[in-house]
DNA sequence: GCCAACGTTGGC
DNA sequence: GCCAACGTTGGC
């Protein structure tokens, strides 16, 4: 069992939007970095814990609680021409962005950005590092019992 | 393979 | 809107 940090846009989909979703599930699409797909595709695991991050927005931090709810599978985004996440070298044949389901499981009272900050607990933690714009980092086990039993 | 230019992220 | 930091692109 992992635990991660995913950012979303609440704009785009916020954690009140994943948990109306059937099955208070939404599909990941979207990610456009390699790192981060290589997270879903290789690493995550069904079952595993995400905190529900809200970024470029007026009050960021995380929003709520999830977990990673399928298998990897292609992002049906890029192929389609409409989308702002098109990937015109992709193709069914040879997809190139990986995503996976994400199941909301609870929304929490915001923890700020600032109060993540200023907890000594979470000092390594992957998203705090200066300069660190991946959109989906690792949390230690650590680092989420911190969050969840002394944050929340 | 290098690296300059450009594009993106995301907090402020 | 600004800008630091990082990632990607593409010429050479």
């Amino acid at each position: 069992m992992r635990y991660w940090l995913m950012k979303s846009e609440p704009d785009e989909v916020s954690i009140d939007d994943a948990l109306a979703a059937p099955g208070q599930t939404v599909a990941w699409t979207g990610v456009r970095n390699y790192q981060a797909r290589n997270f879903m595709r290789d690493t995550m695991q069904i079952g595993d814990g995400v905190l529900f991050y809200h970024s470029s927005c007026p009050e960021p931090g995380i929003a709520g609680l999830a977990e990673v709810a399928s298998m990897p599978y292609p992002d049906p985004t890029q192929f389609d021409p409409e989308s702002p996440y098109h990937d015109p070298k992709a193709t069914p044949e040879n997809p190139r962005w990986m995503l996976v389901d994400v199941r909301a499981l609870e929304k929490t009272r915001l923890i700020p950005l600032a109060d993540m900050r200023a907890a000594a607990a979470l000092e390594g933690m992957q998203v705090l590092q200066k300069g660190s714009r991946l959109s989906i980092t690792p949390v230690t086990k650590c680092e989420w019992n911190y969050i969840v039993k002394k944050m929340l």
